[in-house]
DNA sequence: CCCCCCGGTTTCCAAAAGGGAAGCACTTTC
DNA sequence: GAAAGTGCTTCCCTTTTGGAAACCGGGGGG
């Protein structure tokens, strides 16, 4: 007689844990919840901006994680006609669903810190 | 005149961007959420009953991450005294602090397969 | 004329992540 | 004594990720 999965064999399991998936295959990497967060935050902002907001990051992954999150619907880009070329960044109203979620984790976070360094 | 960072200089947005890194150096990889998602809803799990529970782990990345997990006190691994020698994992009660953060990502993941496959 | 700023793209490379298959030690069951 | 189950580790390989540096084109300033 074979074992079967007990936990996560029921369909609502089943359902969670392709969630799970989903988001994580749009929100995986390195900078997505930092460009996500910053752009919650400060309203517009041009790439320039941005580079010097985030801390670390390199105009390469810069560009490629903006096109990935425009390609979701996250993030919208608008190229604006000011005399030096300008591109306004800002989230969408379907990217502000995020913030309850990039709160969380923030709030994670900063716990975690203070169980490791001690409650001073 | 250089410009200078003006969202993430206040003091509790370092904050915050340092507490999202944290977090997600614990959290990272393609398990983590579906080991420690599992092991909230169902109690004590074995090796082998992780392996059938999470649908394309191996038993490689399964072993690696529970080490990680177990490293960063999310879970517990508990070697049991039985004839063919079985261990029990199960989540940490530091671990459970993050089923809010779990939940929320579910939740996300759930609304957007919605917002994907259209409202039906 | 040269350089800097904006907003990137391209190239090159190193490191990390992930996966398959096999092996290993021990025990129980057939 | 062979198979099967439990709980891993090791090896080898491919894919993905990330970062530094160069380059590009247009515009403005000195």
């Amino acid at each position: 007689m074979k074992k079967k999965a007990l936990v996560n064999n029921t369909p609502v399991c089943q359902v969670r844990m392709q969630a799970i998936s989903d988001a994580m295959s749009l929100l995986s990497g390195k900078w997505k919840f930092h460009i996500l967060g910053t752009l919650i935050e400060g309203d517009k902002l041009g790439f320039m901006d941005l580079l010097r907001e985030i801390n670390g990051i390199g105009t390469k992954m810069l560009s490629k994680e903006l096109q990935d999150l425009e390609m979701n619907n996250l993030i919208s880009r608008k190229v604006m006609n000011t005399k030096p070329i300008t591109v306004e960044y800002s989230i969408t109203e379907y990217g502000r669903t995020l913030s309850a979620l990039i709160d969380e984790l923030a709030k994670w976070g900063i716990e975690y810190r203070k169980s490791v360094y001690g409650k001073l």
